[in-house]
DNA sequence: ATATTTTTTTAGATAAATCTAAAAAAATAA
DNA sequence: TTATTTTTTTAGATTTATCTAAAAAAATAT
């Protein structure tokens, strides 16, 4: 149906829109591709001739409610095969995205919709990002950044917001994991940084650490 | 590290080089990959440069060690990918070629060997075809097509030649699949069609579906 | 051995996705 | 409000994979 490049800037300006109630400036997609801006003009005129984005010359472009559900799909495949590398595969929550992102391409409804089964129809994938239905709608939940709790508070974790391999990496090495309950013994005013309960071990972390880990409070 | 195009060209050369000792033809290539000579042509100025395939202008191409090796890889993909569609998702087996033709492409050795693993490194597909171990090999097993036996002459059916979905839907249709017994009670010298037991049942079966059946003989 | 047919290659074009450099428009600063 | 900076678009190239039409080479037939 449409190209694996086409797919990743629908995806790009999907994730973008979330930020911006104006439209999706060309720059910030160029950033987010890793592309030049004229790249991006180009592409957008594509999108725009397949009705997949409103476009107007200078004025950035929104995805047009087939866009969001076609971007949407591409995610929920994405998500799944993310599942099915970690849950079935053993791969590591930080290995998984790099060959997700070329699994996301792979173009069968029926493949999709047997492996969702086969997972037994996940709703959150590694990371704790939710997978869309196939309808297109994402799954909520209400989650707080590790870094908004007080002490006293407590939670589970249940979601990175950074997702990069050496993040995930630190979280596996000091035990940090999703379903863990962790609960805020202290913060350190001059530098925000968190004692937290991790099980029964006591563990300090950075503000920047806490300001990347989602939990569920209880 | 090959783009898909390569890696389509690499394994079509490949299951031709089977059947002719010389080079393989420009036609053959382009007739197997419904593409037109001057295409091959093109292509074949491109593998050879990246020496994998040994090209003399006008006299066809063979594969390097190198060009073997990578197209072996490919199909070891293909069929690990078919297997699982079969075992893990159910499909059923005229319905996983053309998705494992995309999945075939997707580049990771740890994913393969990990797919590999978690299907207890099966030896043949779900067409009989073998499957290629890591290093290229190709498991070998000795079987006849079922036009080949003689009356009284029985055994398990282990592959089919022709894997079209028609051809798979007949089969299906029959109730004749991998692993079934078959013994021949007589064949009609006007049209060597055959008259075979399968299970408690007799079945009379067309020359040409006898001679697209791959038998292990007892 | 020459003529005819078939196969293969070359020449030149097209479409997709990218790039650099330059021009145009919009945003910001003076 | 005018000048400067930033953003965005356009113009023109490049690469990859494909095509059609024509030329060249090889194979086949007379
Ligand atoms: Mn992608
Ligand atoms: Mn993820
Ligand atoms: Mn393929
Ligand atoms: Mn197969």
């Amino acid at each position: 149906m449409f190209s694996d490049s086409e797919e990743n800037y629908l995806k790009a300006i999907f994730h973008l829109e979330r930020f911006s109630k104006e439209g999706v400036s060309t720059n910030a997609i160029a950033e987010e591709m890793q592309t030049k801006a004229s790249s991006v003009t180009d592409m957008l005129k594509k999108l725009s001739d397949k009705k997949l984005v409103n476009y107007v010359k200078y004025q950035g472009v929104t995805l047009t409610n087939n866009g969001k559900k076609t971007a949407a799909g591409i995610i929920r495949k994405h998500r799944l095969w993310e599942v099915f590398l970690v849950e079935k595969l053993d791969f590591s929550w930080d290995e998984v995205h790099e060959i997700a992102e070329q699994l996301e391409h792979i173009a069968s409804d029926k493949l999709v919709e047997k492996l969702d089964k086969h997972l037994k129809h996940p709703k959150f994938d590694p990371h704790g990002d939710p997978i869309p239905s196939k309808d297109g709608t994402f799954p909520e939940r209400d989650k707080v950044l590790l870094s908004e709790l007080q002490v006293g508070d407590s939670g589970v974790c249940v979601g990175v917001k950074d997702t990069s391999s050496s993040f995930l990496k630190f979280l596996d090495k000091n035990g940090i994991a999703l379903g863990k309950e962790i609960k805020v013994l202290e913060r350190e005013d001059f530098d925000d940084s968190l004692q937290i309960k991790l099980g029964d071990q006591t563990l300090t972390i950075s503000h920047l650490i806490a300001s990347n880990l989602y939990l569920k409070t209880n």
